[in-house]
DNA sequence: CGTCAGATTGAGCAGCTTCAACGTATGTGG
DNA sequence: CCACATACGTTGAAGCTGCTCAATCTGACG
């Protein structure tokens, strides 16, 4: 199968044989880390980016009283916290949905990229960008957004994004999160999540259980999430 | 008065004196731009990013039926769209606060410098790294943070920011926004916000009005807001 | 003195939360 | 193969937080 990430950043910069090579070097050895486990603490201070090859992983960062803000998914050929080459130590934690495969990209590397590869440098740069754009939508949705244009967005964003990387059909995903997953996502309540879930069900617009969705209406459910997927870039 | 930029940029990374150079060079012609003016319209595509070197501005989404969601207040030294040089259309607006002193750098520009100078490379990659982290932020405080938390955490915030770049004392600062400005920060109503500042006077803990701030009792706030600038960068 | 933008106030209510119980799959050990 | 445990999803009831609407107040300014 052909590299995720070399897939995403081509698309972003085009970019030279040897620099594809260079990414390739880059993705091993890779290490398989299992179900639901944390791959980085929030506060920690890093030496390596992680990318994620398979598997699904999110971030979060937690509050006092058990509270906690999911800040995004990441699919294959995500890097998931290449912030963390400029930033070093991180405001929040990463842990896996499912089993996954990961590189652990030494920062040492990655200055050596900045260094000699001006477009690849480009290239990871706009990854960041593009990451902080998702941040603002999440934050505009939050702030500004109902409890069903919420979960109708991130659900379409989702399935944009799956479809990206070859890891969705036209209408349906598998995605195992939780509905206290997706809650934490949102800014909700788990048990308001659910109500609003059955709503869309019973409205025929979509079927989900067990970490499958299926999009029944996918018009509809833009519109209910206003979702305009320019700023997947 | 010292270049904001510079002087933000050399905590990021060392920069030789031919970095400090051209970086003011960069910094010429300024223009300036009158109070409550839109500098960038959402869905522009843009072929130069802002500099702001003296006066306030804010990012901001529009949705339907007129509500407003605002990413970021900027302050003199922010490199306010240094992202749309990766992304180029930009997801969102920005407006003034105040009349302000702009630089507008061309985008060609930045690629010289991406090209030829991997540590200034890193050190603007590194704004917007910053940028993210506190996107980051915002959006944890508007998911999963009470009113009162989300408004003390917004002043403390600009009050560390304000510090670093000389533009506050040590308690107290002047950024003129209204009562609806910071409502569509933290994702509130304004009579909402109303009610919170006046609980805050009440209690001792400020002093508000007509852009004026005065924290009487920082611990306080910083407790109620569960401020931690660790994330400041 | 009138005007206007913004701050303040009150009343009523909607959306979402909380708590706690119950349902339903899936897995596990005996 | 059954008994039990566990993990989620689902449901109902009660209530709080923050919203909406609309009126009133205040201070700055021409």
């Amino acid at each position: 199968m052909a590299n995720p990430l070399i897939r995403k950043l081509e698309k972003l910069e085009p970019l030279s044989p040897e620099e594809k090579r260079l990414l390739d070097q880059l993705s091993s050895p890779a290490r398989t880390v299992g179900v639901q486990e944390t791959i980085i603490h929030q506060g920690e201070r890093v030496e390596y980016s992680t990318l994620l090859l398979e598997g699904f992983a999110y971030r979060y960062r937690l509050l006092s009283e058990g509270r906690r803000q999911i800040l995004s998914f990441q699919i294959p050929g995500d890097f998931i916290d290449l912030h963390s080459f400029l930033l070093k130590t991180m405001d929040h934690a990463v842990s896996t949905l499912t089993a996954c495969k990961l590189v652990f990209v030494p920062h040492s590397t990655l200055r050596h990229i900045t260094e000699n590869y001006p477009r690849l440098t480009r290239a990871l740069w706009c990854d960041v960008a593009a990451d902080g754009a998702m941040f603002r939508e999440w934050m505009v949705g939050i702030g500004r957004r109902s409890a069903q244009a919420r979960i109708a967005h991130i659900i379409c964003e989702t399935l944009y994004r799956l479809r990206a990387v070859g890891l969705a059909g036209r209408n349906k995903y598998s995605l195992p999160v939780r509905q206290s997953e997706l809650a934490d996502a949102v800014g909700l309540s788990p048990v308001h999540v659910n109500r609003v879930l059955q709503d869309f069900r019973r409205a025929g617009i979509l079927e989900s259980g067990r970490g499958q969705l299926v999009v029944r209406d996918l018009v509809r459910l833009c519109e209910i999430g206003d979702f305009e997927p320019t700023y997947l870039h």
